[in-house]
DNA sequence: TTTAATAGTGCATTATAATGCACTATTATC
DNA sequence: GATAATAGTGCATTATAATGCACTATTAAA
């Protein structure tokens, strides 16, 4: 199982920002192992852990009804 | 923790669909308790069980970007 | 208010997420 | 290509998510 939507918008957010994993792991309260494992695809992470990283990116995790057709 | 917006979203969308937990979770292939759980406000489901949720129900977890001011 | 359907809970077990530590790999800077 | 910074991995441990089963609670229909 795949979440690479999800990795991406951390992962292109967090480089937006300019801050490395160490710092993003500090900021969230989520372990650096933790982070690292989510980025690079592996692990199944709670939603916990996602609303951590999400509040410290300024960023929320949404459930949207998917569209027929993307516009 | 609470993720009362995605325990709504859920909820809602499957009373929309007039589909009972016990149907959601064949549907889903999430277990029945494991649901029951995850909407009467309990646990901290993984991104694979949300995603399963979603899934059958048309829905997909996206982050979004807060906004500073709603509007 | 009985009955049937649906939703929520307690308990126990199994699978696995979260974590730290030590290490390797990659990337950027000099 | 050495050095430093950042990212990714292996391994072990602890905490807890996922699950089934049996039960209770709530709600709707007769």
């Amino acid at each position: 199982m795949h979440f690479n939507n999800l990795i991406n918008s951390i992962k292109e957010r967090r480089e937006m920002l300019k801050v490395t994993q160490e710092t993003l792991a500090e900021l969230s309260g989520v372990g650096l192992r933790t982070l690292k494992q989510f980025e690079s695809g592996k692990g199944n992470p709670t939603a916990e852990t996602l609303n951590k990283l999400g509040d410290a990116l300024g960023m929320e995790l949404t459930f949207q009804v998917k569209k027929t057709k993307p516009e």
